[in-house]
DNA sequence: AAGTGGTCTAGACCACATA
DNA sequence: ATGTGGTCTAGACCACTTT
């Protein structure tokens, strides 16, 4: 119909670009199921290996997902969770649970964890470098799935300096009942300032198989570095989230002048 | 040498899995070129296509770039620029230049911008909500692309409400040597407040061409909603950043207590 | 001219889901 | 049993880059 054998576009990208547009009008709603390949090799006379090519762009953009045996199908759009910024420090810190399960819970859904690993291990070099550490140098971590009604939702992994962890419950293989950030305070520290800083990219495999994520979409990697009031660093949390299941939120006013540091 | 045709795995993900740990311990650093794909076809006994779905694989998780007619190479990673949250309000608002331009400048860059589109349209749903206009309403964009040294960084849209812009220099279709935030304080407005909502998704192809982005790499879309004091919306900026160049920072103290909006 | 990646074909077999 | 997407092959032609 609409592809064009003469056009230096590949027939690929054309068929792409007309399944990408007519999702974007509604003609294709989300859930849909669209033709199989071998129907779009009849519709327009293109091999199966071009129809999977056009197919595979579309994955790779988020739009489409493909089950095996059953059908592609227009990708549904996830729910959104809008994480605040004020939601995750110290006000919100003493509920006696963690903040993740506080939050959950509040919005009526069920939040779960499983524990992947805990202990002592050698930090990665840029966490060694927040946590004042020096490189290859061993620290306590935490590292766990966090889910909502079962769902995957984030990957979180924990780094406490030794002189802080060492020997506390902190290295107890379970999860805390509490949380960690609660379980510091317990132990007597403060937190008085933090640092969180926000990337986007796209997830290694085995990063993708744990939050079965489909292809196409990215993480937001949130490193959240917290100091007591001597400037010593009690933790370091690298949590990776599903980029399109998540929105950050920040709020600033002039009435409340910002922090000046530098 | 390491494929294994009894495998569950398909050969071209073990192919890809090799390829992806030899980039990540080294063994093949970032610029270096690859084997050619008919190389890699004697060397390991697959045909050219299951050597080409290997390194799309690649391709698709930001590690690999292709040249035609030259050949595929180890990405490498770009120089990150942090952006911190207290540099983009009201304290560095009065420079007398757009923040963007004061910062590139800051850092021995050069900052430049190509305007693509002002003027009057119909804005669209999700930012007619933001600017407190009925769906489907006309307000005013500015649609840029920032660049620093010549390469496309940003691609933004600032959209203001037509009871503030129209008629003003914001409808003024070269760029704003002050920036819009400084032109709308001429006006004689003032931002009380405001809300950064963060999110990463896959760029749309024609993002994607605009920003230069090879494939693999997601954008972070930054929106901003500022107010003034009598809450009315003055502008909402739709940024969206290359996803792996760009670092978002926060900062937050105790002794400064968090302003807490609920 | 030679070599590279980009596109496309036709055909085969497989694993998975449904009826 | 049938139909689906997943993988793989061998071969062809093209456009681009370098020599």
């Amino acid at each position: 119909m609409a592809l064009d054998r003469t056009d230096d576009r590949p027939l690929s990208s054309q068929l792409a670009d007309v399944l990408r547009s007519e999702i974007h009008d509604g003609t294709r709603p989300p859930s849909s199921q669209l033709p199989t390949e071998s129907k779009f090799h009849e519709i327009y006379g293109v091999s199966r290996t071009t129809v999977r090519a056009a197919l595979q762009q579309l994955v790779n953009e988020g739009l489409v997902v493909t089950r095996k045996g059953y059908g592609s199908y227009v990708r549904e759009q996830p729910p959104i969770r809008r994480i605040s910024s004020d939601r995750r420090h110290a006000i919100h810190r003493a509920s006696g649970k963690p903040i993740f399960d506080t939050e959950v819970i509040e919005r009526g859904h069920l939040p779960s964890r499983r524990m992947l690993q805990v202990g002592e291990a050698k930090a990665p070099s840029d966490i060694a470098q927040w946590l004042q550490v020096e490189p290859g140098g061993s620290v306590i971590v935490r590292c766990r799935l966090q889910l909502i009604d079962d769902q995957p939702t984030c990957l979180s992994a924990s780094y406490f300096p030794l002189w802080l962890a060492k020997g506390t419950r902190l290295e107890q293989p379970n999860a805390l009942p509490e949380g960690p950030d609660n379980t510091i305070e317990a132990l007597g520290y403060k937190f008085a300032r933090g640092v969180e800083v926000l990337s986007a990219r796209m997830p290694a495999p085995e990063e993708a198989r744990l939050l079965r994520l489909p292809p196409g979409v990215p993480v937001v990697r949130l490193l959240d570095i917290d100091y007591d009031e001597q400037g010593r660093t009690l933790q370091v949390a690298d949590d990776l989230y599903v980029g399109d299941r998540h929105e950050f939120l920040y709020e600033w006013a002039e009435t409340q002048p910002e922090v000046v540091t530098r």
